[in-house]
RNA sequence: GCCACCGUAGCUCAGUGGUAGAGCACACCCUUGGUAAGGGUGAGGUCGAGGGUUCAAUCCCCUUCGGUGGCUCCA
């Protein structure tokens, strides 16, 4: 006799187990028509789930009650639309061996293997379309059968399919005593996937769906196992709502940096320097350096000391720090001076043993530097330090060298060259909380300014099971739990993830996603208690006895290259005044203003305001499309008009039409101000009032 | 690093086994125009690089460099 609670509290009995589907109906046929699945005590299943016990129970629908789209619902048509994309490649290209679909953020993808035969290619995709529309259109059933674990294995045995088969025995190891299949329509007769599912009810509630891209993937993620064909779609459950995520993505493609970077001439990567290494044009340096000041700005209040060091160190200095064993292959090569070079050469020195011979210490070399903070403990530990004068707090734009795999390069985001906005904080143990704050204060400091809020905050914790860590675990505790600490302090959610340390110590990560929806770590915040017991630092305690400090490595953008990279997005090239390569142009409606533009030109550069003219040869209207394409955030428009009043006509970047005329002191006035605020006060507002 | 796709003018892209085209940008001329493209003329390419097949390769094949997407990695 199970009683079945619904969301609103109330309660339905009956006298035998239903189904979820059965419960629909009895609340209403509008409801049965919408269900998709059903959660039973929290857990997405079947509709067609017998309900034989007194649970609680949820409907899922495509949309919940508010209108907004149901991620449930979402999910189930996603995963069932995996399906019916299997299907059709199956009956397209025989002998696909399937190994896992599930629905993702965007969609949903499928891995397969092709032992026998070429695997789909892009230009498949509309046939392959048109089969699942064909399946879709049958509006078959997804039926769900179980077999006990033998009988199961038996089946799929038969099948001769070893990522279903171990994908079985996965499910086993973790528990169940059965497997299931899934059949579009009737089992044993129609197409049948192994799947826990659960899924929709049937193919036709699939709405409107999308093969999306093709990609290669490896089975369970390891490059040492079989590598296989990931074919990426999305599915909805209308095409209105499909048709506007395709847009959206469209739209999205238009922001990104390297595109908007190419159009707005903000930097260039060239194949001759290198993959990887950036070139700052002109304009783009201009917002780098904007960011830089700003961000010193705030060092200054803070009590940062700014210091330079060189791009190289040797060797030792790394062997020292942990850097040169730990991630010796995610470094440049060593730099071998030319002395060295000949005695080796004249040893007839292989390339093996000269690499076993930098592992060892034997050779000593130069190493591009992968991080900054050897050079800047080296700084510390120049001179001695009393308990009064910590904190140290040593900053530096400090460029550093990884090599990335080449497959993972692109745009800013992810490069083999990168200046970070790096500090090093030398602070005692009972400084360490109130350090990480005054850092994460930085971070929100810079995100507030840009108006980025859309960033998660991860606190990076090391995982036992991995050797890659160095130093006492008794300390990686006390790290950690400062940094759990310092994110609560922060008063935004964080999550906890095992794995995301650095391997000197853990960290707390900003991290923000790009258009295309990849994640990319920004600032970051880090505790040290190993490399202060690596390089022997100290200080003279109050006690007159030496203390070990505790290092913070901080930079609150990251990589000024990834950061702009971001910003480029975020702003979709239209940067604020502050931050705008060009921040006015003049334009003189003809040869006639030209004097006065001049004028105009004149006395805004006097006011360090970046700012151009345009007497080019076009009219009004083409000067203003390009300045507008340029994304230029104010336009100084002048005619005889404006000449005689001594005023301006000004056009802001994003309105449709000109806001006014201004008289020229204002103007002047309003933009400087705008400049000197970071956009906190405007020009515009002298419009509004 | 792995898999797939791509590489033609500064940019965006057509195109063909018989050594190339458009639009924008650029230069010059005409136009002096009040808020998102005025008109004309011109210049600009070893068709990413190297090798092969062929009477002939930008096109077909191989290698290599670079780009894009995904995977893996990311101190």
């Amino acid at each position: 006799m199970p009683t079945i609670t619904l969301p609103d509290g109330s309660c339905r009995h009956y006298d035998s187990p239903p189904t979820a589907a059965q419960v629909a109906a009895d609340i209403g046929p509008g409801l049965a028509k919408a269900a998709l699945g059903a959660k039973v005590d929290g857990k997405l299943c079947d509709l067609s789930t017998l309900l034989d016990r007194d649970c609680a129970l949820a409907l899922v629908t495509a949309k919940s009650r508010d209108g907004h789209v149901d991620a449930d619902g979402l999910s189930l048509i996603r995963h069932s639309c995996a399906h019916v994309m299997a299907e059709a490649i199956e009956r397209l290209f025989p002998g696909t061996a399937l190994v896992y679909g599930p629905a993702v953020d965007a969609g949903f993808y499928y891995d397969m293997a092709f032992p026998q035969g070429r695997p789909p290619s892009t230009e498949d995709f509309a046939a392959l379309e048109a089969e699942m529309a064909k399946i879709i259109g049958e509006n078959r059933p997804f039926t769900r059968t179980d077999l006990p674990f033998d009988a199961g294995i038996e089946k799929l045995t038969r099948e001769g399919n070893k990522f279903k088969l171990d994908n079985a025995q996965r499910a086993h190891e973790a528990g169940s005593t059965t497997l299931s299949w899934y059949a579009t329509g009737a089992p044993g007769t129609n197409w049948d996937d192994l799947c826990r599912g659960p899924h929709i009810p049937s193919t036709g509630r699939i709405g409107a769906f999308k093969i999306t891209l093709l990609a290669s993937s490896y089975w369970k993620g390891d490059e040492t196992l079989d590598r296989l064909t990931r074919v990426y779609g999305t599915a909805f459950a209308t095409k209105g709502e499909l048709d506007a995520y395709l847009a959206q993505v469209e739209e999205a493609k238009k922001r990104d940096h390297r595109l908007l970077g190419k159009q707005l001439r903000l930097f260039h990567i060239d194949e001759m320097v290198g993959q990887g290494l950036v070139l700052w044009t002109p304009r783009g340096a201009v917002v780098r350096q904007e960011l830089q000041n700003f961000i010193s700005d705030a060092l200054r209040v803070q009590g940062y000391q700014q210091v330079f060091t060189p791009h190289i160190g040797k060797l030792e200095l790394y062997r020292t720090s942990g850097h040169f064993p730990y991630y010796k292959e995610s470094q440049f090569p060593p730099i071998i001076d030319h002395d060295q070079m000949a005695k080796l050469a004249a040893e007839g020195c292989s390339c093996g043993e000269l690499a076993n011979k930098l592992s060892s210490g034997e050779v000593d070399g130069y190493l591009l530097k992968p991080m900054n903070c050897p050079h800047h403990i080296r700084i510390f530990a120049s001179e001695p330090h009393s308990y009064r004068d910590m904190p140290v707090r040593l900053a530096e734009f400090g460029t550093v060298y990884r090599w990335e795999q080449s497959g993972e390069i692109g745009g800013l985001t992810r490069v083999r060259g990168f200046t970070q906005d790096d500090a090093h904080l030398f602070v005692r143990e009972d400084q360490v909380a109130e350090e990480l704050v005054g850092c994460l204060s930085l971070v929100k400091l810079i995100f507030g300014t840009l108006g980025m809020n859309d960033y998660r905050v991860r606190v990076g914790l090391r995982d036992p099971a991995s050797d890659k860590y160095v130093g006492d675990p008794a300390n990686w505790d006390k790290a950690e739990e400062a940094c759990r600490h310092a994110a609560q302090s922060l008063g935004v959610p964080f999550t906890q993830e095992r794995g995301e340390a650095a391997f000197y110590g853990p960290k707390i990560d900003f991290v923000v996603r790009d258009v295309i929806g990849r994640s990319w770590q920004l600032g970051t915040v880090q505790v040290d208690y190993n490399l202060p017991v690596r390089f022997d630092l100290s200080y003279i305690g109050a006690d007159n006895k030496q203390h070990r400090p505790v290092m913070i490595h901080r930079a609150p953008f990251g990589s000024m290259e990834r950061f702009v990279g971001v910003l480029i997005e975020h702003f979709a090239g239209a940067f604020p005044l502050w931050l705008a390569p060009e921040q006015v142009r003049v334009l003189p409606i003809s040869e006639k203003s030209e004097a006065y533009a001049q004028e105009v030109l004149t006395a805004l550069r006097a006011l360090g305001i970046r700012a151009t003219i345009d007497s080019g040869n076009e009219r009004v209207q083409a000067r203003i499309r390009d300045a507008s394409e340029a994304k230029i955030p104010y336009l100084a428009v002048v005619g005889p008009r404006d000449a005689d009043q001594r005023a301006v006509s000004v056009r802001a970047f994003g309105t449709d039409a000109n806001l006014g005329e201004l008289p020229l002191d204002q103007f002047l006035a309003g933009v400087s101000r705008e400049y000197a605020t970071r956009g906190a006060e405007s020009v515009k507002s002298k419009f509004s009032a």
